[in-house]
DNA sequence: GGATTCATATGATCTAGATCATAAAGGATC
DNA sequence: GATCCTTTATGATCTAGATCATATGAATCC
């Protein structure tokens, strides 16, 4: 898996979940005007599409945003498991309640209305794991804005700039 | 249950899920400036707190919006059934998928810039169902700019006033 | 029936972030 | 090493929505 690979579009049809064993994917759909959103970013050791078992097609696009490879678990595979080993299932199950937490706690970060606020809780909640870029698309904020407000937390002291496009939290 | 009863507060102790048997419960969160955020409206036959059963604590305050009543269902009861009975935990496994779906759709909802068009999509998606003010706090607007936009779409012809407060697609 | 409260509306103003433009640093490719 | 592309970064401008103010209608409550 290369990194720009799709592994599978919006409307398919769904086969299964995924694991990553290594590198990362991104889950993501076009907006409106053609921009991209950012719903999630599975690393090593992750799932996702998770919610395809359910699900007659993908509901977003999976690109690979990192070399690596990742291994497909089939439908049906998941669903016999669900039904024949209650263990799997409450996991399955409290995979998707941790899921619904963390939705939530994104819409609540999606409210904070100015950009500085917004990025320290992004930071805090350990979204800034990529790009400034890929940041932005995920808390809905232009770039620019995003790089102003990072400037504008290094100024108040908040956060500090480790090197060029590298911040941490003071 | 009377409007304005809070069922549970955030970062209380969960005790269980609820199903609504008439009226209507909104689950919200106070935000850092302390307006409120409107995450779920559970109306007749709806479940909220599902996420409880696998959580210590519950993350949201439920406050009855419309009077009503309400049918608690145990913590303890849901996990036993999710363990002796495969199709009730299929069920509830779907039921947190469904969710999953609905805030991807909603976060998607709110990356759109527009006012005109987020309201559009809003009401598309059967968020309109209270007052406009509790839709202004589910898509992050000001109420000022809802009505605004709602009288733009009236102007567009896109929508139609039915009277005060009340609008319909065209 | 008057007082109170909340939702609905709209007008005026202000500002934060979008947008557009530019430029340089770093990485990949040939 | 030259070229291309992406990311980082910042400046200038513009505008959509926030904010503040005000008024009215409808519901609730004594």
């Amino acid at each position: 898996m290369q990194k720009g690979d799709v592994l599978f579009r919006q409307n398919q049809t769904t086969s299964g979940l995924y694991r990553v064993v290594s590198g990362c994917v991104t889950l993501q759909r076009a907006g409106l005007g053609g921009e991209t959103l950012t719903l999630h970013r599975a690393v090593s050791g992750g799932l996702f599409a998770e919610v395809s078992v359910f699900s007659a097609t993908y509901h977003c696009d999976a690109i690979c945003s990192e070399a690596g490879s990742v291994t497909k678990i089939a439908k049906a595979d998941v669903v016999a498991a669900m039904q024949s080993n209650p263990a799997f299932s409450e996991g399955f199950t409290r995979l998707l309640a941790v899921q619904v937490q963390q939705y939530r706690a994104h819409i609540e970060l999606l409210a904070i209305s100015s950009a500085k606020e917004r990025i320290l809780a992004a930071v805090q909640a350990g979204y800034f794991n990529a790009t400034v870029t890929e940041l932005a698309t995920r808390i809905n904020l232009s770039h620019e804005a995003c790089y102003r407000a990072l400037r504008g937390l290094c100024d108040d002291g908040r956060m500090i700039r480790v090197g060029r496009g590298k911040y941490t939290l003071s």
